[in-house]
DNA sequence: TTGTATGCGTTATCAA
DNA sequence: TTGATAACGCATACAA
């Protein structure tokens, strides 16, 4: 009485998601067959794979993810974790990342994190359980049980958009502190005296709070009293930039040159000097950072530290590709950042 | 002499995934029991659960995706495919469907075709072998395989940023048409005779076609010919709008006022008047589409069109949910975009 | 070169 | 409330 415990065929209209069997059955060989003419096709005779591939056309056939990973155990699948996709700040850098990884026939899944470690802690477990055999992180800055976890499961990992020789974590990146400080010696050069930074949330933003110490070691270097930098903590939009040099313009002494944490900052900043009536830079100077394309449109283009996104993503996937195949990567890499002067910073009014 | 076919574990040192079976064993129940405990609680007794949850934690488990999506053949993951990454046209619009996804509970899968329909196919079939049960699309045009493949795989589906009454697809968006339409009457309105359009590849692209005979429609309206249209296809990129601009400036005759297909274009092409010494408004007009954030920061701001990204996103959210619950959603909805006047058009240098 | 058989980690059905 | 156990779709070791 009982019926045969059968994959039920055929008479169902809803269409099924064709399975390596049914390709198999159509083309009259096994499984196993199949699914070698799909990843080991030299194996396999010219005959019948024509045949297969026959087969695997005409039922629109595409492997199942999930179970291919549950049979093979890995998945040439990479994952990445960003702050933001809401601004280009990440998207070049993405972009040779993900160029380098289709060249060697592996997938990109990309989250946000919106500059939550809570957040991202979820998005890695997530990409983790999708089967991500590696991943690329920004910034050093999140809770020891990812990091934990991340040990824990072997992941191989590298963290981007920063070099910071104290930590010991594979890296690929620029040393913030020096970057920022370069430019605030830059505008140091330009004789202002009193600057304020208009900065992303510091607290679990390494790359921030490395920015902050470069502009007090350049203040520090030049015998200028650091704390007497104005600081504003904002979003990373451009409205935020606008409201918070509003902000900064209130306190006093009021400064003559304000460093931003972003160019999307630095560009909301120059639309409110624009609104109040100020001249940059002849009244007031502001400066960008990571040289995105926003940096030459705005006017007056922004001076900014030039940040070298493609060869971060490129690079990143590099070492990421090198740690999956197994080679032992030691080295943390560290790329330069330059300072571009275009003419948003001008001498200080005297 | 042949070893137990068990699954080895413990002595290797390569830490594995904890199963739901390691789970069971350190809590002392079952694996069906653990199963409960994740997806349907309510119906394991208190006591039990709050051991085998404390297992859970202890051991770092995570349950894999694939395996899950095998068994229980749904994933609750949507995916989405945009065209680009690289500008902001799509973030905001993206940025509002996941947040609407993700108070449902479910998960955000993007990939991006850089317009390139072969590729974009690849993408769906990619994220349709993950799971993903169901999708946002941008626009209509792709080939008929890979509308075959959606129907055949039953796959829930909604194409956004577009409103076209010929095409029976349930949508969410505006009617790109109409919208430059309105954009090119104010054009014309500000006594311009001879206009230039700085458009993305056309081929592939409803979006930009339908724009493109918006202005046309105008054109005709007003007794112009369309033919004298001056147009150009080129990426969508800033620099490609310089170019594109630089091009259309040696055609004869001159353009007074040139719209663009999107407001990077228009960034673009601002830049390279700028650069020729040619002011905006005065000597040339530009315009743009889409009112991204770039609009308002450039100088001078942007007329453009203002797209409802949010609303598209969130709407298309809120259809997709509905298709994926078995509810039939049968009507296309239309949202209305806007002209939004600053400062890059202006009346006709006579 | 091809086929058979097994296991991957879950969920879900059925009994207990 | 819990436990066995049969799928799920695929890759691969082993046999033929």
């Amino acid at each position: 009485m009982n019926a045969p415990s059968q994959r039920n065929r055929g008479q169902d209209k809803a269409a099924e998601s064709p399975t390596l069997e049914d390709v198999a059955e159509r083309s009259g060989v096994s499984t196993a067959t199949v699914s070698r003419c799909l990843n080991n096709p030299s194996v396999v005779s010219e005959k019948t794979r024509a045949r297969v591939m026959e087969a695997v056309k005409a039922l629109g056939y595409a492997p199942n993810f999930g179970a291919r990973a549950l049979a093979a155990k890995r998945t040439n699948t990479f994952g990445a974790i960003i702050p933001t996709m809401e601004n280009a700040i990440f998207a070049r850098g993405l972009q040779a990342f993900q160029e380098e990884l289709e060249r060697n026939g592996i997938t990109l899944l990309v989250a946000s994190s919106s500059y939550r470690p809570e957040l991202e802690d979820k998005q890695i477990q997530s990409l983790v359980a999708r089967g991500a055999d590696a991943l690329l992180l920004i910034g050093h800055d999140r809770t020891p049980d990812t990091y934990d976890f991340l040990e824990k499961r072997q992941i191989p990992y590298v963290i981007a958009w920063v070099h910071d020789d104290n930590e010991a974590r594979i890296s690929i990146g620029f040393d913030n502190r020096k970057a920022m400080k370069l430019l605030a010696e830059r505008v140091l050069d330009h004789g202002h005296q009193s600057l304020g930074l208009i900065s992303a949330q510091l607290e679990g933003n390494d790359r921030a709070r490395h920015r902050l110490e470069g502009i007090r070691d350049a203040m520090k270097e030049r015998g200028l009293d650091p704390s007497k930098l104005q600081i504003t903590e904002t979003q990373y939009t451009i409205s935020c930039g606008a409201e918070a040099l509003a902000t900064l313009l209130h306190s006093d002494p009021k400064p003559t040159a304000v460093l931003c944490g972003n160019d999307v900052l630095a560009a909301g900043a120059l639309l409110e000097a624009r609104k109040q009536g100020l001249r940059v830079p002849q009244d007031i100077s502001i400066t960008g950072f990571d040289d995105i394309e926003i940096a030459e449109i705005v006017s007056p283009a922004l001076t900014t530290v030039h940040v070298p996104h493609s060869n971060m993503g490129a690079g990143a996937a590099k070492l990421l590709l090198a740690m999956r195949n197994g080679e032992d990567v030691e080295q943390s890499v560290e790329l330069e950042a330059t300072v571009v002067e275009r003419d948003s910073l001008g001498n200080a009014p005297t």
